[in-house]
DNA sequence: CGAAGCATTGAAGTGCGTCAACAATCGTGG
DNA sequence: CCACGATTGTTGACGCACTTCAATGCTTCG
């Protein structure tokens, strides 16, 4: 299920045969992970970056003071510490929100692979430029918006993100997050998660059970959310 | 003024000459901006990144309903859109906040650069990356942290940044912000920027005046803000 | 000297947090 | 298959950090 990538990169840009398979053959292995695990630890020196081939994954921060904030969602598709490759050790924790299997590029396949090939350099660099700027939308978002507009958001971009790697079957999608984690992405308390949660409901913009989740009102939601894609840039490269 | 750029550099790695004389002549011109312009404009198509030389320059997003949040502040020696040479556009404004000299690098300068040094590549990649750290940081602060916290973190934050290009002087810089601006930043209204700054300095940890910044008390602040600067990968780079 | 921007202060409102229960669901072992 | 504890979800009462509104003083500069 390396696909998931593969897809989203194709969508970017046309691959050619060569850079498909040398992408293919710079993972050496994959792992299985067990849901509330811990995959990286926050400031361990690393030398291999991982790519989720199923399941969810966090990039958590400790606040000292035992709270936490998820400062990212990660899915299928996603290279969760790619930003590590230059970094050489993360600011935060990696952790499982459910079970998952990642496939596992050791930094020299990277250097490899991006010394060979350019032009996949450049992707794997968008790639992680893609990912800064989610974290500054949500900085966004924490510092300007409401609860409520937030959690719209929140939903409004899954939805976008699950449906570039196929993974949302009419506005609907697996949703295994408890209420406490989606407090910790968004800033809120439990107990506001929970109200803000049904009065979305009230509003039929959205139905969130056990652990699936369905938009029912998508234009109702962006707007609620302001919501426009544009910092996913998921639309195809120019030249 | 290059030499802001270069000494971050140098600190993480070291350049050989040739290196450092392709990364001078990778910039083609220099510019002059003044105070409270538009450097790029949200969604516009990009062929140059700009390296910051003198001023303060923020990455500003418009909120729809007229707000707007500065989700980063740069420095002499920041790339202000060195990531727009990966995504090609940018999905927030960038605006000056003093009169500010920037040095220009055409995007093909860069490819070229980039084709011919991988290691400067891995740099510039580098660079974004930490861009991408602060803003995960302050995510996680506006989604955790209570206002004079964050404010706290603010000064301890731009304090390492501004020594590590010189322009820092005994715990004292240039701070050309209006607390309209703070508060644009933070995430708070100018009316309790104000307050939160009155209770720093009666506190004794900060005095703020015109256009100057002291702290008087690193450490408190530092412990205040729970201030580690570990997001801002200052350290050299092992190998 | 007047206007415009910026800083400061007070009073009152509110969105969200905190505390404290209780209910529902789930996984596990007997 | 049921019993059990543990996790997750739900509800109510109350408090507070921050906002909002509104006014006033202080700079700065043409």
């Amino acid at each position: 299920m390396i696909e998931a990538l593969l897809r989203r990169l194709r969508h970017r840009v046309d691959l050619s045969d060569e850079e498909e398979t040398a992408i293919r053959s710079s993972f050496s292995e994959t792992r299985e992970l067990r849901a509330d695990s811990l995959v990286v630890r926050q400031g361990q020196p690393l030398d291999e970056s991982l790519l989720l081939l199923l399941g969810w994954v966090a990039r958590s921060k400790g606040m000292a003071d035992g709270r936490r904030h998820l400062s990212i969602l990660h899915v299928a598709g996603d290279f969760v510490d790619l930003h590590g490759y230059t970094l050489q050790r993360l600011d935060h924790d990696l952790i499982t929100l459910s079970d998952s299997k990642v496939a596992v590029a050791p930094h020299k396949a990277i250097a490899e692979l991006t010394a060979r090939f350019p032009r996949v350099g450049c992707l794997y660099w968008y790639l992680t430029n893609v990912d800064a700027a989610m974290h500054r939308e949500w900085s966004s978002a924490l510092g300007t918006c409401s609860a409520i507009e937030r959690m719209a958001q929140l939903f409004c971009e899954l939805l976008a993100r699950l449906e570039a790697v196929g993974l949302a079957d009419s506005n609907c999608f697996e949703f295994p997050l408890t209420q406490v984690e989606v407090g910790e992405l968004l800033g809120l308390t439990p107990v506001h998660v929970n109200r803000t949660l049904q009065e979305l409901r009230r509003r039929g913009l959205i139905e969130v059970e056990a652990r699936r989740a369905c938009l029912l009102d998508v234009q109702g939601l962006q707007t609620l959310a302001r919501f426009k894609g544009d910092y996913l840039y998921q639309e195809r490269s120019r030249s």
